[in-house]
DNA sequence: CTGAAAGCGCTTACAG
DNA sequence: CTGAAAGCGCTTACAG
């Protein structure tokens, strides 16, 4: 990064080389039909000159900014983040800049990001609505990630196929009465988990579904799951459909005298950094965020790109996206029930060093 | 936002009403001496076609973006997300948008992630800097979110106090023998933490620092601490610079036997989520990441401001600004130790729905 | 293969 | 108080 003299702009280069700026234009594009000498000259020069292009004149221009937007529900939730640095990755990698929006709170909160966002002009969209909202059609090119039951332009993990592998993995600790713990009947991230792991356990299985939030509207936030009386009830597994749940779940077993994993087994979802520090370890589900961002920023591409062409046509028209499966990671909390273990692999050493700085 | 014929330009409400464009500038912006009933025609014409302002010409035209840069080493680090979010809450609230970038991995990625931030136009950056890197001048306003110890434009948590916070709350507890747990040497923000421990236990109570690097160095990554026999040595206090050290902490003690808070207390900083989840709960410091937000887009405004006027004053010049105030947030982890427990306010009831989507 | 010209939408001196 | 004009830096038909 040399300070000095500003950097030079295709004008100044062209008066430098004696040329028009419509060749530099060209030679530097690679459209143009330039002469490779010229050409070569010309890239030199604005090598030299430290050449930059002005992104503010192009958009002005061209009508594109180079620019998407990331609306995001809630950028403290601890799975976001490494959804927006995906993203980020996935979108810098295809020449775009990433513009942020935050739309927790209200939901109104969520249109008026997005309204922010396309007034900046950004190229187009990647929302990760909030839960049990739904986007319209909002005039701008838009990837939707949530569900693959969310329609409309929508990549996402396979949360039903992750739901029955982790199904599969209850019943094959030999389980016979499971617990499902969601907080939310409107997300549908959850009822794909939901789904999933009841599709998992199968039909012989016994298996409940416990909505913490209509526990919480009753009895207020953090009020207790009354899960050690499950126990007693002939419950020994606990299938959450995120960490944070399983967390709550395995401490409260934990306070009401249940061994985990000896009595009871306890799993979740999106395998967050703590997920693997509490003791025992929280067997979860892991998310390919960056396969997900990829296809995201994919789809948004060619969004924006046939929303230069065909006028007006219908963005949800385009064909479902394949889900993108999710990993499963067996740890100590479903390592030995009381029944006998079949599968067990003890993953992740500890490793901390993600939260220094 | 109306689907339909597109927004309406500056030249086109002019050509509407009969007047110039400069007109409609100056009174749009508010900035222009234009007759109160004129202006007020002006803003009904705009506001009923949906005048929305092009970012691009404004930006071509001023030289001004209207956009900062938001550089952080791991946006998948817990806590980074949240910064994240004040500063976007913040940079909306002083009508910049919010592009960010990640500069994980190599030092060198945080070089080209600034790089990338200012070819396409930031008008400044906010930089959370990786462990032991410096922003030089870039030639571009930035201000620093990191340690008080950091030159230049910073702005961030008293960590030092924070630390004398800690301290003299294991002082209270009666604890005589308190164990630092840090990660680096290089991290700015717990060196200060360290400092500041150590300065709140006071001359009387033993303490001895370990860092976490040099044993994984030695080890690999999640090796044992080795906190048994620390406690079999008289320590009876364990204070982590960050939360992710105190839980692995925590789960060590007690894979090794030891009652906490019984035997032991244990604490952490930066309240993450799931700090108040696991059990026993964390006592901790949480930073005011809304008002460090805050003072960043102000400092950095301030050095936008600047930039214009005088020509190549160095920011670091700046005088330092006030550190920003932690708070204790003493929870079980702490509550009862061996010795007479004097405070203890449990805090944080169960609250998990952050997680939820 | 190369150049002259127009124009994207705004703001800013400068006249009137 | 209002308008005509120039220009920010680029790209894109259109000529030559």
């Amino acid at each position: 990064m040399s300070v000095g003299r500003p950097p030079a702009t295709m004008t100044e280069i062209a008066a430098a080389l004696g040329v028009s700026s419509a060749t530099v234009s060209n030679a530097l594009s690679g459209k143009g039909r330039v002469s490779v000498e010229l050409s070569a000259k010309i890239r030199q020069a604005a090598a030299e000159r430290g050449y930059v292009p002005s992104h503010a004149a192009r958009a002005l221009r061209t009508g594109r900014t180079g620019v998407i937007g990331l609306v995001l529900p809630d950028i403290s939730n601890p799975l976001f983040p490494q959804i927006a640095q995906a993203i980020e990755q996935a979108a810098s990698a295809a020449g775009y800049g990433v513009l942020i929006a935050d739309s927790r709170g209200e939901i109104a909160q969520q249109t008026a990001a997005i309204g922010r966002l396309i007034e900046r002009g950004v190229d187009g969209l990647i929302v990760v609505p909030r839960r049990g909202s739904r986007v319209g059609d909002i005039g701008t090119p838009v990837a939707i990630i949530d569900s693959p039951s969310t329609p409309g332009n929508t990549v996402s993990s396979d949360h039903w196929e992750g739901g029955v592998q982790m199904g599969r993995h209850f019943a094959a600790l030999g389980h016979r009465k499971v617990l499902l713990i969601a907080q939310s009947r409107e997300s549908n991230v959850q009822n794909d988990r939901i789904g999933g792991l009841k599709a998992g356990l199968g039909q012989d299985i016994g298996c409940e579904t416990l909505w913490v939030g209509d526990l919480e509207a009753a009895h207020g936030a953090g009020c207790a799951l009354g899960l050690a009386a499950r126990v007693a009830d002939g419950f020994t597994g606990f299938a959450a459909v995120y960490d944070l749940l399983a967390l709550r779940a395995l401490t409260e077993l934990q306070r009401g005298g249940i061994d985990v994993p000896r009595q009871a087994s306890v799993s979740g979802f999106d395998d967050l950094v703590w997920s693997s520090v509490v003791m025992p370890p929280i067997t979860t589900l892991r998310q390919d965020l960056a396969t997900i961002a990829e296809r995201a920023v994919e789809a948004l591409s060619d969004a924006i790109a046939d929303s230069d062409t065909s006028t007006g046509e219908r963005m949800d028209a385009r064909p479902g996206l394949e889900p993108v499966p999710m990993t499963l990671v067996a740890r100590q909390s479903t390592g030995r029930a009381t029944m006998p273990a079949t599968r067990m692999v003890v993953a992740d050493a500890f490793d901390t060093r993600k939260d220094g700085r």
